[in-house]
Parts: C-alpha cells; sequence; structure tokens
DNA sequence: ATGGCCTTGGTACAAGGA
C-alpha cells in the first residue's frame, strides 16, 4: 500500500501535473494540500476518470485539503473535531485498515505573530484530536505540510533559520509532542543521504541550489510501523514547469 | 552579480505563503 502527501499550492493550476503524478505513481492514497478551490469547483470527474475517488474540504482562495484513494475511504472527518476553525485544513478518512488523516498546519507566519498563536492553539487541539483518534484506529498515518522542520538536518541553512518559522523551538516541541503520542516520522525510519528537502523557495533558484526545508511528513503509528518499507520524497515534479514549491512524499506499507 | 517568486481576486496591487 502506497500513501502520499502533495502540498500542491492550488489544484486549479496544478491539475494536469497531479493526474500525470497519479499515472506515473499510482499511489493508493494521496493526500492533497492548499488546493484553493471552493468545493462546488473540486475536480472530482476529473480524478475518477484517472482511476480516484475523492473526499474533499476546501475554501475560497486558501487552504483546503483533499483525500483521493483508488477504494473509497470511509467515516471522513473535516478539520479537528471540537474545534472551531474557518480555515479548511484537516481531511481524515479510513482507507483499508489504516485511518488517514491528511492535514495542512498553518504557516504561521512569523513568531510572536497573530498567525502564530493560531499555530499554537491549531496544533494543541490536533494533538488532541490525534490522541483520540489512535485510541480508535490504532493503525493510522498523519500525513501533511506540517509546515514544520523538525530538526538542523531537515534545514538547508540552520544558522540562518534558527528561530525563524518552521524553525522555532516551540514548532519543534510540538513536532516532538505529537511523535509522543506513538507516531514515527517514516522518512527518518530509513537511512537517507544528507540535505534531502519536500519544499524549496521561489525566488533566489533555491531549487536548484537545493536550499529547502523538510516540512512535508508522514507519521505511522506505532502498529503501522513493522508495516513500514520505504518512505521518500519526489523531487521529480519540482522540475516541471510551472510547479508547485512543495514535493510529494511518499510511504510504502506491507 | 547577494537578488532573483507564485497565486488569488480582480483588473492595481495587496496579501499570503514559507
Amino acid at each position: 500500500m502506497k500513501i502520499a502527501t502533495w502540498n500542491v499550492n492550488s489544484l486549479g493550476v496544478r491539475l494536469p501535473q497531479v493526474l500525470d503524478w497519479l499515472a506515473a505513481n499510482q499511489p493508493d492514497v494521496l493526500c492533497l494540500q492548499e488546493t484553493k478551490l471552493t468545493d462546488d469547483k473540486f475536480t472530482h470527474a476529473e480524478f475518477k476518470e484517472a482511476g480516484y475517488e475523492s473526499q474533499w474540504f476546501g475554501q475560497k482562495t486558501y487552504n483546503g485539503v483533499a483525500l483521493l484513494s483508488k477504494t473509497p475511504a470511509n467515516d471522513i472527518a473535516k478539520n479537528i473535531f471540537g474545534f472551531e476553525d474557518e480555515q479548511t485544513r484537516v481531511i481524515a478518512g479510513t482507507v483499508g485498515d489504516v485511518r488517514v488523516i491528511g492535514a495542512y498546519f498553518p504557516n504561521g507566519q512569523e513568531p510572536g505573530s497573530e498567525k502564530f498563536a493560531y499555530k499554537m492553539k491549531w496544533l494543541d487541539a490536533l494533538r488532541e484530536w490525534v490522541r483520540s483518534e489512535l485510541a480508535k484506529h490504532p493503525k493510522l498515518a498523519l500525513l501533511g505540510d506540517f509546515n514544520i522542520a523538525p530538526e538542523d538536518r531537515d534545514v538547508c541553512d540552520p544558522v540562518a533559520w534558527a528561530g525563524q518559522i518552521h524553525c522555532t523551538v516551540e514548532e519543534r516541541d510540538h513536532f516532538q509532542k505529537l511523535v509522543g503520542l506513538g507516531l514515527h516520522d517514516a522518512f527518518r525510519l530509513f537511512d537517507q543521504a544528507p540535505k534531502l528537502y519536500s519544499w524549496w523557495d521561489y525566488r533566489m533558484l533555491a531549487f536548484r541550489r537545493n536550499q529547502g526545508l523538510r516540512i512535508d511528513h508522514i507519521l505511522v503509528s506505532d502498529a503501522l510501523k513493522p508495516r513500514v518499507l520505504a518512505c521518500h520524497i519526489d523531487k521529480l515534479p519540482r522540475k516541471n514547469e510551472r510547479p508547485s514549491d512543495h514535493a510529494p512524499v511518499v510511504v510504502e506499507l506491507s
């Protein structure tokens, strides 16, 4: 079973690239972030044509998430239960025997800002909800654009990024608290080459220079960990014309 | 060469992203 996540930075713009990627990679599940489409504009017919069922949760201009799967997802949840939020950031469903939670974590803008405070509250709420989901569904994957680089080795220039958004102690503490629920960063279950990232700024020729961050993650539960065969970041779509600034992350399960 | 982008809404440029 192959499960993937990709922040597409506008599905309206990126749909052809997503369809190409699905055809080439054939994941069983793909979680999308930053679809930026209202629900009436979601491209479920195109995905159906490509062999995928869709669940989606969008809004105008910003955010927006979706869960694509070869077999229908059940027990769909949208956003964090009990956490009032105008923003569409979470979609969850059960595919086969795996509970899949796809999330677009808040950016946070800069430490000390209102958006950073929202990120902290959102992370608190997410953790408590994921705790309850884990109790109900031991075989669980939490994946998406976390907007957190967990460690210095996930950062191209740790000195320049020290204390900056995505790299603050507060954000990294939150990441570790999520891991503390009984989750594992699938990427780090394996020996990986150094300097592998999932996001590169559009500016400054950052991709060509590999000046990136690893902020897109797949966390797997204790019960799922023994089934993890591989995890990798697919840089190929970042080389497309008009690419998303993020690359897909893929985990393979037995 | 130390700065270099992209998307949306809406039709000029501001806001947000990371």
